[in-house]
RNA sequence: GCUCUCAUAGUUCAAUGGAUAGAAUGCGAGCUUGCGGAGCUUGCGAUGUAGGUUCGAUUCCUACUGAGAGCACCA
């Protein structure tokens, strides 16, 4: 089953057919064939053509014209090797090797020591690791980074609220749970207090500067108490989530350095003063004039992102990096990577841009929920209360128990947020968008552990796979064909959507098998290859689920 | 005001310029003797408007209508 599209395409060039530049592509439909090729030009009359050569290939079944359509389909022989291979490869199975070879960077989720993980950071860490999976998956040495902001006002907030709670502060010994929600109450007291209260604003701007000047030894160890607690925290967070960074980078190393490149591009005329502010004019390229050093001599984010720029090529070495964000920043990316290109061409032609949708609401629900606004904790909390619900009364221990839950919720909200096409925003409905039936994560983990069920009871009853094909393929064969092909596309595109519709459609096909055909059957010469088919099926499923970041739990 | 996104069943989303526009949810009708019903089978239902390019447009271009985001010292 070598290159079966090279056998194709050789075979339909021997026909006579033109393939060059046309696609041989997997038809919507499975009744069009497992693959078809279009012929543009009407004047070639395909019906009178000849494939009896690509007929006599053991791997094709036959081919048929339809209009302008050469519908090819494939042999038993072809789907009992392909299962004979998924087997094999195992967790390899689908890779590809476009990107063989090459350095690439992603940066993404990117939270505020002493602020909440919301929602955003959820949505930017899901579909950022879907793509770093995505790209490893063709071959790329991928590294993964994390940007965080350790300076600035939301600091001083969080400060601010830390002493004016004083008395309620965990003591050392106390959990990181704890430490954690005491941080959050600060921050959430210093930040309702800055907006509310006059004599606060004053007191936490002058926080703010002592902060930066490092000036009073017992804010810096607040500081220092503080960011520790918070970034152990998002680790538990990344834990949950499956994502392992290489590299972190904070303001309070970019800014200064973001300021020397300002400095030196200002003298080269890159950037000019402006009511006592550096910016750079980007009307002459069709956008529009950011600041990049404020009037007081402050760098702005636009200035750190220059200096982030250079970091991340000295660490990384890249051949391309890519930067997930919210698609609010687009404009301004574009902004800062015209001026990155004044400043290190090189870096900035390797630098990529994509911006996610925002999270959005039908209603105030989830807000009225808990009260407040929804953090990306309190929504995972959330969906794994709904999921104990629903296994609490079956036959499994509690660590069992524990690790379903944590699993199905975070693949509930994976799927939801990699469903849809990565650049639009996500109408969320608590009920609608967690929902465990149809298409939704939990679905998808479903269809693996009742195949994964299977395998166990059949390995009870003493039945061995074999890819041997006694039946002839069906649906779920055919959906199977077309894993590979859909994952590079999907990398390819950066379209992680790509995969979960087809992973919805494969799991339907296995659903629909397994309700239509007895697989462990008491004598059946059939079962040995069903048994195959399924532990093939499971196989892929979990390589999918793999690739957006969700876990394939064996039992639920 | 300028710039950038987006517009598909009642609702939430898919669809590499190609075949009868796919799912899910919703509403209707079914599925017990066999491996997990978070399931399966089946019916209803959609490309904002007006032009253009093309043999062919949900997809590309223009205008309009509607929604969202951004546009100088926040990140």
């Amino acid at each position: 089953m070598k290159d079966i599209k090279e056998i194709i395409k050789k075979g339909l060039e021997k026909a006579g057919v033109d393939t060059e530049g046309t696609l041989l592509s997997h038809p919507k439909d499975l009744k069009n064939g497992d693959f078809s090729f279009f012929v543009k030009d009407k004047a070639i009359d395909i019906s009178a053509l000849s494939f009896a050569d690509l007929e006599k290939n053991k791997y094709i079944k036959s081919v048929a014209v339809v209009g302008q359509f050469i519908n090819i389909y494939l042999s038993d022989t072809f789907f009992s090797e392909l299962v004979e291979d998924i087997l094999k490869s195992g967790a390899d199975f689908g890779k590809n090797s476009t990107r063989d070879g090459e350095r690439i960077l992603f940066e993404y989720t990117n939270p505020n020591p002493f602020k909440e993980f919301h929602i955003g950071h959820l949505m930017s860490n899901t579909i950022g690791e879907s793509f770093a999976r995505i790209t490893e998956w063709s071959g790329a040495t991928v590294k993964r980074a994390n940007y965080q902001g350790d300076v600035g006002l939301q600091v001083a907030k969080a400060i601010w609220g830390m002493m004016e709670l004083s008395s309620e502060m965990p003591h050392t010994q106390e959990d990181l749970t704890k430490k954690s929600a005491f941080l959050g109450r600060a921050y959430v007291h210093g930040s309702s207090s800055y907006t509310d209260d006059e004599s606060a604003k004053k007191e936490i701007d002058a926080l703010n500067k002592t902060i930066y000047e490092k000036s009073d030894p017992k804010v810096v160890e607040l500081y220092n108490w503080g960011r520790k607690v918070s970034l152990d925290h998002f680790e538990d967070i990344y834990a949950k989530l499956g994502t392992k960074f290489d590299y972190y980078f904070f303001e309070s190393e970019t800014a200064p350095r973001g300021l020397f490149i300002v400095e030196e591009f200002l003298a080269k005329n890159v950037f000019e003063k402006s009511d006592g502010a550096v910016v750079f004019k980007g009307e002459q390229y069709g956008l529009h004039t950011r600041v990049f050093v404020n009037s007081q001599g402050l760098p702005t984010y636009e200035t750190k992102e220059l200096g982030l720029s250079k970091m991340k090529f000295e660490k990384a070495d890249f051949d391309l990096s890519v930067v997930v964000t919210a698609n609010e920043q687009n404009e301004y990316y574009k902004v800062v990577l015209k001026a990155l290109e004044f400043v290190d061409a090189e870096i900035a032609n390797k630098t990529r841009h994509i911006g996610h949708g925002m999270l959005r609401f039908t209603s105030g629900k989830m807000s009225s929920r808990t009260g407040n606004i929804i953090t990306g904790e309190s929504l995972m909390v959330d969906v794994e209360k709904l999921v104990y619900e629903k296994i609490k009364d079956r036959e499994l221990s509690d660590t069992e128990k524990k690790n379903i839950m944590s699993q199905v919720a975070v693949g509930a909200i994976k799927y939801s947020i990699l469903r849809q096409s990565s650049g639009k925003d996500i109408i969320f409905d608590f009920e609608k968008s967690l929902s465990f039936e149809g298409d939704s994560g939990p679905y998808l983990q479903y269809a693996h552990a009742r195949a994964c069920s299977i395998l166990r009871k059949a390995k009870e009853a003493g039945v061995s796979a074999d890819f041997k094909n006694v039946d002839t393929a069906g649906e779920l064969e055919k959906m199977l064909a077309k894993f590979a092909d859909i994952t590079e596309r999907a990398e390819k595109e950066f379209a992680p959507q790509l995969i979960v519709t087809y992973l919805t459609e494969l799991a339907g096909s296995f659903n629909s098998y397994y309700a239509n055909t007895p697989i462990i059957a008491e004598a059946g010469d059939s079962s040995p290859y069903r048994v195959a088919l399924t532990q093939a099926f499971k196989t892929v499923m979990q390589n999918g689920l793999w690739l957006l970041g969700i876990e394939a739990p064996e039992k639920m």
